[in-house]
DNA sequence: TCGATAAGTGGTTAAGTATACAGTATGTTC
DNA sequence: GAACATACTGTATACTTAACCACTTATCGA
């Protein structure tokens, strides 16, 4: 796949996260340099070139602010998991809580690749609190009205109980089932028919726990409702 | 106090809308005109100015694709479509989008007695901007994932097309359905095979409708999820 | 009938913008 | 130490875009 970002390309992306959604729109080569402190928007041209590479961004040929973040691109993913991308850590969210796109393997899940935009609702709103917003993909939790394209509010916790909705990373794929335990034996249950549980015998497989589900947001954004 | 907008200035703004929801940045005059099928970028000037005046947008001069979507200016931001309703208004609030419980029969939806509490989320999170959030009862949505409990973000208008989810009152009740019209003939379908569709004869009965579902929110102050 | 407003066509221009080319400096890797 | 990537400076050019001017047509209320 594609390699993490440098520590610059980094700055560069999070400066375009800030400014869609500060602004609404992305910046242009030469508020970026300015932004970023270069005398030149060949820099920065630049480092988007290296961030299309990398998969961080796509940009649109020969169109002024064609800067786009690949997040809400409709996928073949079967089941409520999703995709891939590479590592880095995210500071304090500037304007309430952040969402979560496409998750790599192997990466954390709260890495600032990840994060399409900010929905400004307080963490608190949520009980517990929540600490991010995740994308769902597929219809395995259609039953109990979790859907494709819905944002789930995640609290991060690894103390998780018996009939909580769970974020699980499972062969290094997130997932979003109902968690149940019997001493070293794990079910993973879907809420819709057309999908099996899921075993793991944790003396030979490897589960871990991002956080429980603690709240739905549909519609956000220009997301369609119905 | 800002005139509504007109039908032409409608489609022009909700172009843009949806272009910033589906490539992440506003249109340029040029976009808009295609779109529209204007021969002239001036048509498309001329638009935006007077979508300005309204209030409806802000733009940023000398900015390529700098049209914004007033977010947390509340101000003289006017739907044409509200206008229309009746004005049992509710203030600007301060503290987000009223949250209504319970709607006794005969009354207005947006009256103070109604508000349980608000909710923190800003109008402009959903598109078109919500108006309140109506607390759902019954599980006649079920299958398209709105569940008794949930919080269903509502933008007045009684405007709305064939196939949207909308809030309507008939016989005094309020209720929310699938929307479809043939001439005189309205039938409201349930998502959820336990319920039939409810058919209306606008000759013989009324129905207003109170507006269309444009979000969901689950979870929030304490609800449980799944 | 008049005036105001909406909704356009058509063309121009200056500023905003993407992007190519030519360099420099500093690392890392084999 | 050659080969290569990152991270820039500096200049130049062509395309994109916002914004103005002049003019036309249609509608609507006074």
């Amino acid at each position: 796949m594609s390699r993490p970002l440098t520590a610059r390309q980094q700055h560069v992306f999070d400066f375009i996260v800030k400014t869609m959604g500060e602004f609404g729109y992305p910046p242009t080569r030469a508020e970026i340099a300015k932004a970023l402190g270069f005398r030149s928007p060949n820099a920065a041209e630049e480092h988007l070139r290296a961030l299309e590479r990398k998969g961080a961004i796509r940009i649109i040929r020969n169109t002024s602010r064609g800067i786009r973040l690949p997040n809400q691109e409709p996928q073949e993913v079967v089941d409520s998991t999703i995709s891939a991308l590479p590592a880095a850590n995210i500071e304090a969210s500037p304007a309430g809580l952040p969402v979560i796109g496409e998750v790599a393997a192997g990466s954390p899940i709260l890495a600032a690749e990840h994060i399409d935009r900010y929905c400004p609702l307080p963490a608190e709103y949520f009980t517990p609190k929540a600490d991010y917003l995740l994308r769902v993909r597929g219809l395995s939790m259609k039953d109990i009205g979790i859907l494709e394209g819905d944002l789930l509010a995640v609290h991060r916790t690894e103390r998780v109980r018996d009939g909580q909705i769970v974020v699980a990373r499972l062969d290094d794929e997130v997932t979003v089932k109902r968690f149940k335990r019997q001493g070293h034996q794990v079910t993973l249950f879907a809420e819709n028919a057309d999908f099996a549980p899921i075993e793991i015998d944790l003396r030979s497989q490897s589960l871990d726990i991002e956080g429980v589900g603690v709240g739905v947001i549909r519609g956000g954004n220009g997301q369609a409702l119905g």
